[in-house]
DNA sequence: CGATGCTTTGAATCTCGTCAAGATGTGTGG
DNA sequence: CCACACATCTTGACGAGATTCAAAGCATCG
């Protein structure tokens, strides 16, 4: 559901989006003007693949992901979104994923169009989504990295330090798990009972605990590093 | 090696390259004045992994391969080149991969900073550099779909259509491998071993023959596509 | 020719996936 | 408040697929 046509003061720009960095007021003001505040509720579609590429999400509070889906049934989860990313540009007609939120959700939307019309006279929000899309490539090929080289253990690890680092609020004593176990599976290239064991396995060793389902814990910090070995 | 100071005349500009693509007289004009030909021998780099970031190349003759070493000393393969691919753009300092030639190889080389500035200057330059940047994010996160969700002969299957669509002068009744069994295996997340064994399944189940090592004849196409199953 | 590097094949091992069952948690209706 | 259904998660047993280690086959290049 969206509200009607939001004015500037009902919108927070005060934060630190990746997509207004370094704006002007004024600038700020135009992207307001073509800001709509989306709300949604958890598991709810955003957009679903094969559908019309024309709105673009910057993620204001709560948690979703990206997903591909295959003719064959098979899911691929490409990313998990987090506050202040910025989800949907696309340079083909129709979306190649669709994004669902994994909690209550808001964001701001906007019409692709007029967007990147803004950005035309706009240089540092044309900087800004420059960089956005270097940072998802970033992470595709690091995923690529990921799903190619690593056992099940040491790809829970990457994805532990990766929530470490996006999720607001995330702490090692207490890392908040938004999505389910499938979820997790689907991003990492793995099935729901590896992920399960492979959780298992590190509790065992004493490099996380799980208080409850949903919540995870830090025990050995290094140690996960060390597995994620990302650098 | 690079010639020097080369002309306009010298550079082929003709042909159907994503960077030229609907470029005036006089831009390609302004690039050839900043382009040098890059010329050089098989398995040579280009540029490694963590040096400046300051070159860019648009492939013209021969192949080559883009590739991450961790510190681990995995190597993971991201891509492969064909003619008219471009690579080296970068919003990091240092590049985060190396480029390694497969084959002689020729390329346009470009200082990015100025191709940057002409790009400017340039709309539809900048476009097509847009264009390549979503297509190269597109290529990687087929990547990690098919790192994620297929088995050893479907990920082989996947690299033949990708070889068929874009090694010029590949059909399916001769289709050359530039690259090693390793190299594929780096690209595929697998070990030598498996993609020798699953090229061998693949002979066996008549869907391709192997004349000689790096020739690869396609004998049961739909099956290929199946197999690899991109939609 | 022998030396070297790449590729294939074989055997043992290990990781992960599959199938099945049980545990845990949540929401609903009685 | 309890009982029940339903979804999610965990655990176990087994098997398929991929890796590892080792050896042998093939090319190419001196």
């Amino acid at each position: 559901m969206n509200s009607d046509n939001p004015s500037r003061g009902n919108i927070d720009f005060g934060r630190d989006y990746d997509l207004y960095r370094g704006l002007s007021e004024s600038e700020l003001g135009s992207l307001a003007d073509i800001a709509r505040l989306k709300i949604c509720s958890e598991q709810q579609y955003l957009f679903t693949q094969h559908t019309p590429a024309e709105r673009v999400f910057n993620l204001i509070t709560g948690c979703a992901l990206v997903e591909r889906m295959s003719s064959t049934g098979h899911r691929q989860v490409l990313a998990f979104l987090f506050p202040g990313d910025f989800v949907g540009l696309s340079n083909t007609e129709f979306f190649e994923y669709g994004v669902k939120t994994l909690t209550e959700f808001t964001a701001h939307e906007f019409n692709q169009q007029k967007l990147l019309a803004l950005a035309d006279s706009a240089p540092q929000l044309k900087r800004n989504i420059k960089d956005i899309s270097a940072n998802v490539l970033a992470h595709a090929l690091d995923q690529v990295y990921v799903l190619g080289q690593k056992k099940a253990d040491e790809r829970l690890c990457f994805l532990i330090v990766e929530l470490l680092q996006r999720m607001p609020g995330a702490t090692p004593e207490n890392l908040l798990l938004p999505m389910t176990r499938q979820d997790i599976a689907d991003y990492l290239g793995l099935t729901v009972e590896t992920v399960s064991r492979s959780l298992a396995k590190l509790k065992r060793d004493g490099v996380i605990s799980i208080p409850s389902r949903h919540v995870l814990r830090v025990e050995n910090l290094a140690e996960v590093l060390h597995l994620a070995d990302m650098e």
